[in-house]
DNA sequence: TAACGTAGAGAACGGTGGTTCTCACGTCAA
DNA sequence: TTGACGTGAGAACCACCGTTCTCTACGTTA
């Protein structure tokens, strides 16, 4: 088998199930077994379990900023202003979170197993939350809002997936979606003061 | 020794240890030896690990909400209103991450580590946060506020627990505290609109 | 064809962890 | 006093897990 299939496959059936049921729940032999990937051939790759957790939680990270990111800068998603892309992340967490497989976030769920012992793992979690956050301010500096804006709607989408997972619903992204919109317009009208409040709530 | 003392030399061995290196990291064995309670004792307090797990988050939580209680509910700390409490609430969160062992929520680190294979722990999670959303949403009613701003609240504190943890920061609270502020006036600013808007934003 | 390198299957190894058992000891009731 | 009982210390048991090793089969190349 080609290297760089054996490989993927790894990492396919890693991010599969130390996902779904955590990462030391989980053994070297459930991979092989899942991945048809040698023992021997899965120690070449990663010689040790770590380096198999932390190179799971990197391709992961690639992933799921690309495909936030590709649904945010979609324009044919309607996203075409600044603000729109802004709320337009919480459209995805709606729509991640309601996936049959959701688990809650992969990096805060590892961070909660292995924070404490791995820092290697804990590396990758402050990594990934970092660059979510990030974007975020990326977005919010597109639409002209101050930095400080991006990480309170940080704090809400952290929010969200933390409680997505808990309470197994889809809900709290559209709350943290109307916190999001009412935050947008309260930054907005204090810049701008001769703007009428308009209604901060609602959907 | 006493078994109820025996109990509680248990659960505070197990406590520190458990919310510091996370539970599968932590043999009954540890809990023997930072405990002073024998094997033996322990399996009649607690047939199995699991048990002895719930029974940690169980007590956690009730002395967790005590305490965000009487630090909110205190008089002398400036909280005599009831908006006051439910700002106090986010002063409480930072005065939480910032003692010294502070290594997150113990019941998200519990969820992401154990949520997918024990249902005891997660009904416990769900439970505790439960109680917490709750109590935030007595908060909001007492100020008079609708319940939806509730919700938000908590995805806001939900999300300064996990990043504080993860960025080892303390910062997350106030940040939380900020938009909390934000949002209660915007909520005000809607209910009663002959308010002015007030400065949503700063400390 | 013969020697060789490589790969896969799975056994083996060393350590650990949850749980139970042994055994010696002290205590209390009859 | 004696016997039943509870206790602590720690060994023992058993399963599991990360990691390595063995052995066999097979394809490649000179």
């Amino acid at each position: 088998m080609d290297s760089a299939v054996a490989r993927e496959q790894t990492l396919d059936a890693a991010e599969t199930l130390f996902y779904g049921r955590g990462i030391q729940s989980v053994g070297m032999d459930d991979i092989r077994g899942a991945s048809g990937v040698s023992l021997k051939r899965l120690y070449q790759l990663f010689p040790a379990k770590e380096q198999l957790v932390v190179a799971y939680l990197e391709r992961r990270d690639l992933r799921w900023r690309q495909r936030l990111a590709e649904y945010v800068e979609n324009p044919s998603d309607g996203h075409e202003d600044a603000r729109q892309r802004l709320l337009a992340v919480f459209d995805w967490l709606a729509r991640w979170f309601r996936e049959p497989d959701f688990r809650g976030c992969a990096w805060i769920n590892s961070y909660g197993e292995l924070g404490a012992v791995s820092e290697p793992v804990a590396d990758q979690v402050r990594a990934h939350k970092r660059a979510f956050g990030e974007y975020l301010g990326r977005l919010v500096d597109d639409a002209g809002l101050p930095a400080e804006l991006a990480g309170q709607l940080h704090l809400l989408a952290e929010g969200a997936m933390v409680t997505a997972a808990v309470e197994r619903s889809a809900e709290p992204a559209a709350r943290a979606g109307r916190a999001a919109r009412a935050l947008i317009d309260a930054y907005s009208s204090s810049d701008r003061s001769s703007d009428p409040n308009g209604v901060p709530v609602g959907h």
